[in-house]
DNA sequence: TGTACATCAGTGAACGCGCGTTCACTGATGTAC
DNA sequence: TGTACATCAGTGAACGCGCGTTCACTGATGTAC
């Protein structure tokens, strides 16, 4: 057994989170329910307790993941584009406000997904929110040509999550992509080299 | 009697929607409970059916007050800022994105309160949420310096709602406030004449 | 003007359901000797 | 190698609470004649 291989009951806690940070992207805080998750990991809801010390610290844990998971995705996707020549700023906003993303929440950005929500949650949910709002903004500002400084990162930041909210809102519509569409073109246009 | 004059029952109907529209603001529709409600507009729940055939059609409605409302408030002040010489899409900027608007959700703009949630909501309320995101980006057109298009102004949009969230989420302090003062400035000098 | 009846807005108790949380118990895995 | 015991992850029934919804009833207002 070398060091790093997870126990069992960590890999069921694992299990518990992902399904937790899928769901909350899909339907929002309000769409995790503790019997769900658990029957989703394969569990019986019974053992939650063994695991966490309440709904919340789910919630919280869950928020981290997504936010972790996401970048991961986006990032590597980034990275595959800039080896290929591409501008790195162009292939993040393309990725994050692509047209699949209007439907594919699940695996997406947690703060489009829940930012309005974030607000008023337990203590422990809304450090985790601070922090992948932060993480969001970290990552725009790595991809975001270096003479734009902290300033523009925090507002294309917003535009980004604001934008593709509006446009699952307005659902995989012709305005809804016309958004999207509108918005990459904006951004590119006002802050791509 | 005159024509224009509303019911008993049309004044308590208005009471509870008024009621739901500053509730969902604060904390989200979830935050919009049947007794809550009643009781703020002077009422017991019982009475809630003759009003609403659910809790659903009472949500409707309130997002649609909660637009009307928020849009004649913000327009007034542009109102007077222009005729005191200023300049409407300036007066509109820094008033929707004012630090007062962090902690003051309660008569703000529903799309900054509720957009990540109206994703998902029963048909009724999707549609009244959708007429909300289409009256927020009206209003941006409205004030606009006119040499900016439609794709602009939904742009726009987007930006003011995305960072009105993420500072609620960042809180009333230095950082929350930053942020606002760095998508002000972003936007004015950008879309100002 | 007065009486009887109908309508209308609202009351408050009750129902049913979902959900977070608790807890006694089970079956499997690991450890002592 | 084998036996007895302890630990550990997970099970499934049950509890308590909040909340949307229903419904029989009340008190006030309006209407017919």
């Amino acid at each position: 057994m070398n060091s790093t291989a997870p126990s069992k009951k960590e890999q069921s806690h694992q299990r518990i989170v992902a399904a937790a940070a899928r769901a909350m992207r899909r339907s929002g805080f309000k769409g995790v329910s503790v019997a769900e998750v658990m029957k989703e990991a394969g569990l019986t809801h019974g053992g939650f307790y063994a695991h966490f010390a309440s709904r919340d610290a789910l919630l919280a844990e869950a928020v981290s993941h997504a936010s972790r998971d996401s970048a991961t995705l986006i990032m590597n996707h980034v990275g595959k584009q800039a080896e290929a020549g591409g501008e790195r700023f162009r292939a993040y906003v393309n990725a994050y406000l692509s047209d699949t993303q209007i439907e594919a929440c699940e695996n997406g950005c947690p703060v489009a997904a829940l930012c309005s929500e974030m607000r008023g949650q337990a203590p422990e949910v809304m450090a985790s929110s601070r922090e992948a709002v932060h993480s969001l903004q970290q990552l725009v500002r790595e991809v975001l040509p270096a003479h734009h400084g902290e300033q523009a990162s925090w507002v294309v930041a917003a535009t980004l999550s604001g934008a593709l909210q509006m446009a699952r809102v307005m659902g995989n519509t012709p305005q809804g992509r016309a958004l999207l569409a509108s918005t990459r073109a904006e951004l590119l246009a006002r802050y791509a080299d």
